[in-house]
RNA sequence: GCCCCCGUAGCUCAGCGGAUAGAGCAGGAGACUUCUAAUCUCCUGGUCGCAGGUUCGAGUCCUGCCGGGGGCACCA
């Protein structure tokens, strides 16, 4: 058990004595000690007593003696608690035979279903799809590695209107020179002058109407084009995907179109239910708790007045799916903020429809958007949406360039896949060590350097601490000993590997990343700070083995958490 | 008009109702016979958008403004 938990678990017993209520000792990292706890404040505004006596008489019920070295009462109402060096040696030793750095598994793994990414078939993968891809990419690996079943559902835009006018236009192409085209990325050109001829020329126009017609009536020629289009389309994805380093594959594409035969069913359901109204020809759901401009009912168009559906009737088909046949307790939408109100909304109809029902629940892990030094959206300089390939491109060159300049020793095949590594990772932290809530600038000699909260600078606070294992010649497994405990500098690495399982439980909840990259950096640097006071293979033989330890904690949490961020961890940079 | 997100150091960002608001970058001053100096130490730098309110205590909660972005019926 981390610190905090254990503290906190003795000292919420301690507030059940004294206060005879259950009261948060609110523990945390205190600059004024290891630790203080501060639920006495609140707990004395409730008993409208003294706060510092309550304190006292917590500190005193707690008898923290076999923790803490000292407990002391301060400023209003503060519990300061300094841990004891055996017992902080004990959790160090503690987690070194734990199965996973000391993060528990969940008492109760659930089926999660996480949605992310959903490109548009047929349509380039710019810019806007990187957020989804990389944050729903670590909430993957962070869910599974704590041991709940994890179900991705790409929801790629597989179907709609625009469908018509793409066959059409890959039939005036030749079903060959489509694939050609799309088969090396070339989706902007494609889309683009199927939608030119769309708006310039009548007859293109009727003709795609009357493809999308065939297509919902499941003509079987037009769904073999179809096909043809999401194949090529997918196989595209999948080399984006390779590029980025993302867990998805083929087998997680579950777009629109899986959903068709559900739609007629869950309208239906939804009228039983009472839920589905008419309104202006439409079949409206109106979910309790939305309005719109004049103060109307906000309507969830689950049937629109041509008999056709739209994407709300999709997203509840898929809601409804994802409940009650997958089976989940959890949803995940990773998807952008702007989609917020419409998420809320199809959540509230899946609960006043019964699918959602408490224990389970629907999240949207929403994310800003990607912008330019501008501090604008990004584009090129053409003023286009940028591809994400292109995106990802330049900065594995631009690490290319920054590894071989400072690192010539490495060779063509390694420095390839360390440039890689680092470029990659370098994009994806930057992505996660912010709010996701809020739009980020992407800028490439920040994301970068080595110095600062960057992914390279992460990358090379391990690599330090594998090289030290290389001249050592051992590997972590092999290192044991006592964990001896003298420096301050030994003492701050250690409470920093200690607050791993904090960290890792509080992301599980929020999906905040950022908080998961902040502590790793926090980790690095505490490490750099034990790194340069205390040296490890010169070292005596006891203090030698306790700081070998600490090294291979450090090494391995820094694996372990860049891991669960979808970043690569190269022995050497 | 209503709703959502954002506004913190020159720049990029943390900040969970609690002690003097923290990092990194940039700027200034130092430290290499070293386990990777791709580093470390110190300094400089803040009317937390504005104004009220709640509270023993507000960057954090509430209300109203200002500024930026986004959403609000048949595209997805």
């Amino acid at each position: 058990m981390h610190p905090e938990a254990l503290l906190a678990q003795r000292l919420a017993r301690a507030f059940e004595t004294v206060v005879g209520a259950a009261v948060d000792p609110m523990v945390r990292r205190s600059q004024h000690a290891d630790y203080q706890a501060d639920g006495a404040l609140a707990a004395a505004r409730r008993l409208k007593s003294n706060p510092r006596e309550i304190a006292t008489r917590i500190a005193e019920q707690a008898a923290l003696d076999d923790l803490c070295s000292t407990v002391e009462v301060s400023g209003p109402g503060f519990i300061n608690l300094t841990v004891r060096d055996d017992v902080l040696v004990q959790l160090v030793v503690d987690v070194v035979h734990a199965d996973r750095l000391g993060v528990d598994t969940p008492a109760t793994p659930e089926t999660v279903v996480v949605d992310y990414s959903a490109p548009n078939v047929a349509k380039e993968m710019h810019a806007g799809h990187l957020r989804s891809t990389i944050i729903g990419d670590a909430a993957v690996r962070l869910l599974e590695w704590l041991g709940h079943t994890v179900i991705r559902q790409n929801h790629v835009g597989d179907w709609g209107t625009p469908f018509g006018m793409l066959i059409e236009h890959l039939l005036d192409l030749g079903e060959d020179e489509a694939a050609h085209e799309l088969s090396i990325g070339d989706l902007n050109g494609f889309y683009r002058a199927a939608r030119i001829k769309f708006d310039d020329s009548d007859e293109f126009k009727e003709r795609a109407r009357r493809r999308v017609v065939s297509l919902q009536r499941g003509d079987a020629e037009t769904l073999r084009l179809w096909q043809l289009l999401i194949g090529e389309s997918q196989k595209y994805f999948m080399t984006v995907y390779g590029q980025l380093g993302v867990r998805l594959t083929a087998t997680d594409f579950a777009g629109e179109s899986a959903y068709n035969d559900d739609l007629a069913p869950v309208v239906a359901e939804l009228e039983d239910l009472g839920l589905a109204k008419e309104s202006d020809g439409a079949l409206c759901v109106f979910p309790d708790g939305f309005s719109g401009r004049e103060g109307e009912p906000l309507p969830l168009i689950v049937r629109k007045r041509d008999g056709g559906y739209g994407y709300a009737s999709t997203d509840l088909a898929a809601i409804r799916h994802r409940l009650r046949s997958l089976e989940a307790a959890r949803l995940l939408y990773v998807v952008g903020s702007p989609q917020h109100q419409h998420l809320e909304m199809i959540f509230q109809a899946a609960r006043e429809a019964g699918w959602l029902t408490p224990p389970a629940r629907a999240e949207h892990v929403a994310h800003g958007s990607v912008l330019g030094k501008d501090g604008k959206m990004l584009r090129s300089r053409a003023g286009r949406s940028v591809r994400l390939i292109d995106l990802l491109d330049e900065a594995v060159t631009r690490a290319i360039a920054v590894v071989s300049d400072k690192n010539p020793h490495l060779e063509g095949a390694t420095q390839q896949a360390v440039a890689r590594a680092v470029g990659i990772g370098a994009v994806k932290y930057a992505d996660l060590s912010t709010d996701r809530n809020k739009d980020y600038i992407l800028d490439y000699d920040r994301m970068l350097s080595f110095d600062g909260n960057t992914g390279p600078y992460l990358q090379y606070a391990h690599a330090r601490i594998r090289s030290i294992f290389r001249r050592a010649g051992i590997e972590p497994p092999d290192v044991v000993g006592q964990v001896v405990i003298t420096d301050p500098a030994e003492r701050s690495l250690a409470f920093a590997v200690l607050e791993f399982a904090r960290v890792i439980g509080e992301v599980e909840q929020s999906m905040q990343f950022h908080s998961l990259a902040g502590y790793l950096f926090e980790l690095a640097t505490a490490f750099t700070g034990f790194y340069e006071r205390c040296p490890v293979l010169r070292a005596e033989a006891p203090v030698r083995d306790s700081r070998l330890v600490l090294c291979a904690l450090t090494a391995s949490i820094l694996a372990t958490g860049l891991g669960l961020l979808g970043i690569e961890v190269p022995d050497q940079l």
